[in-house]
DNA sequence: CATGAATGAGACTTCATTCAT
DNA sequence: CATGAATGAAGTCTCATTCAT
């Protein structure tokens, strides 16, 4: 500590691959991977255009860099929570659900699906990163919710691995969504009341007692 | 008759916009607006390069006709089907979601969302156009059947318009999955248990008589 | 008479050719040579793109048939016009530098000297053609005029060679002036005022009793 | 010192935009704007097509660098030049029209004009700069110099405004003579010759004293 | 470490020319 | 004769990547 003797470019030093990966990734949500260009990377993260293949070796590394960085954390989270939580089930649900939303919506991070999905195609190597790191988990974790309140008979036996994507699948429709339609002027889409209808209508459903609703 | 001596330019002048919106489709949804050639779009379509542009002014006009193609007979017969039906409420929504699930995973124009998520952000006109056009066309349809239900007495009284992409969200998520993660080797998306357990879970959660499933 | 089956066709089908370099003109009048794709010369003669090729083999021989027409009737009525003269050599003069003037200003083949200068160095062989077919045969004619006026003495003995572009050269920088200016809102270029001043500075010059006007 | 051994880019950034319109000129003088390559203006530079586009924007943007560059010094030049001078009026207009005659034959840069010709069709801003910039302050000095001269009574009244296309018109001439018709094999114009005969020609007729010319 | 000038492959687009009808 | 759909070479321009400083 007494030896070094520019403590803040070290810091400085350490600190820039994500501030290239945060200016990377407000691009890519602004115009998509193929129409970002490098340039604009490095003026945006404050750097030159040479600088950047200091830290990444191409375009594409500098991409599954952004998604990692984005990603992973979340998912950690995300993964530990389900574990450690002994309330209630359909809390725990409602906790993920939620958790889930702001994620998705409130951060930046929120449109790493977006690229995802645009450029699977062209790089398959990532989409399976995705798939296995973050899809496949995020999947298993509300699958697990799931299974612990039917096992606890909070819920009702369901096919926990189909009704996943029911959960999830209205948070991506927001998430794509505000992130598509409402800069081209289309009437925001109400979150707080989607996420209520949501869980109200997984209350009803999923209820341990509810009858088969069916006519008489 | 035997032989046809002519094979040159046969094929009449109306045919061809149709040929080349569906070789562009298949390689948009391939890789992506940005990352399709010309080049391969008319060697795709059986034409060489300059003909693209005796039928379409610029990589971009035919992105739109590409999507007008595939997407405008689509929502035109949702509408006619929600408006004639006569039969139980829930009876038309089962209806309506299977036929858009058939529509999104079966057909090439199952895409076109996602294309419309990828190039919203470089095409703001062509994602107002879809927004208008389509998508809110298509949750005003869901809704109205809904609305319907609610007022003959089949569905408990839910916000129409909240619920909208909670019925919606499960569809577009199986799509997107398919299309992404299914080329990169993932497990399959089993499409026939998703919809029966979306549809039973709106079955039981939309009954006018389902109780209040929370706890005491 | 009686036997041909069609007249008007007939007269239709040799008037083709005039009516096209008579379209191109135009064309080439307005955006140069290199700018006017064949497709609106064709428009503007009203025939389809294919039919200039029953006509002309290519581009560049439709821009030499262009130049012929404009031309050649032109500078032989000036031959004509300067060998049968009789009259004072000061009114031939006049006569042709007003008559010069008026082709160049008055009638589209005005343009004519223009597109020459601006292709002569992609098209050698044509630049060869106008300066033997007209530039130097005009030059000539107005070198012959001024010998005529000198062995007549009417004239004072002058290089008529070098006197030569000295007559020409105002007539062509107001051609000039005229078609690449004017259409830029320059003000115009008083043609008139012009050729009584150029004309009264020749007269003074070329008397034959002019006194030598500098100071010794 | 000996041996450069690095000569990759050593040249400064500050005279590349002068190399590559240097450049540029000259193969604009030899084929005109539309049929030269940007290929070949890079590779006369001595730089890639890349590198032209980190100095300018496009081609246009090119051919009015081309254009200023090549001309507003010679216009500044000669403005200041009359204005300061303070011997007669008749050596100032030689010294005007001797100047004129060598930029506009001895430099590239006398190409100009005939590109601004061939080109104003289809750049009416760069038509209207040429306008603006030089021709019409070229035009004013001259005029500037007649007026001096009738004010001093050193030239007869003349209609300075008409009288200026007749002094410039002959130079306009001998420069597009000379750059078009001489590289196709026709016999050199005298430029000499040319200007004695026409500075001979403007003194016996502005001369003060000279009598009107022709007898009765 | 950092820079930014330079590169060149490759994209979109134009248009003179051809040729089956 | 006339058409106009089709072609493909060639042009302008972009941008990821390199490398001398």
């Amino acid at each position: 500590m007494a030896t070094d003797p520019s403590p803040r470019w070290r810091r400085r030093k350490e600190a820039r691959p994500q501030e290239i990966t945060a200016a990377a990734l407000e691009l890519f949500a602004e115009r998509g991977f193929a129409a970002s260009r490098l340039d604009d990377v490095a003026a945006r993260a404050g750097i030159s255009k040479g600088t950047l293949y200091l830290y990444f070796p191409n375009k594409e590394e500098l991409f599954k860099a952004v998604v990692r960085d984005a990603v992973v954390a979340t998912i950690d989270e995300a993964e530990r929570l389900a574990g450690s939580f002994s309330g209630g089930s359909f809390e725990l649900l409602e906790m993920v659900v939620r958790r889930l939303a702001g994620r998705i919506v409130g951060t930046r991070a929120g449109v790493i699906p977006k690229l995802i999905l645009a450029e699977a195609g062209n790089f398959p190597e990532l989409a399976r990163f995705y798939h296995d790191e973050v899809a496949r988990r995020g999947f298993a974790t509300v699958a697990a919710v799931l299974r612990r309140g039917i096992e606890r008979g909070e819920f009702r036996p369901v096919d926990a691995r189909a009704m996943v994507p029911v959960i999830i699948g209205p948070l991506l429709l927001a998430s794509l969504w505000k992130s598509t339609f409402e800069p081209v002027a289309a009437e925001p889409l109400d979150l707080a009341a989607l996420l209520d209808t949501h869980l109200d209508h997984l209350r009803r459903s999923l209820a341990a007692d509810a009858p088969k609703g069916g006519p008489p």
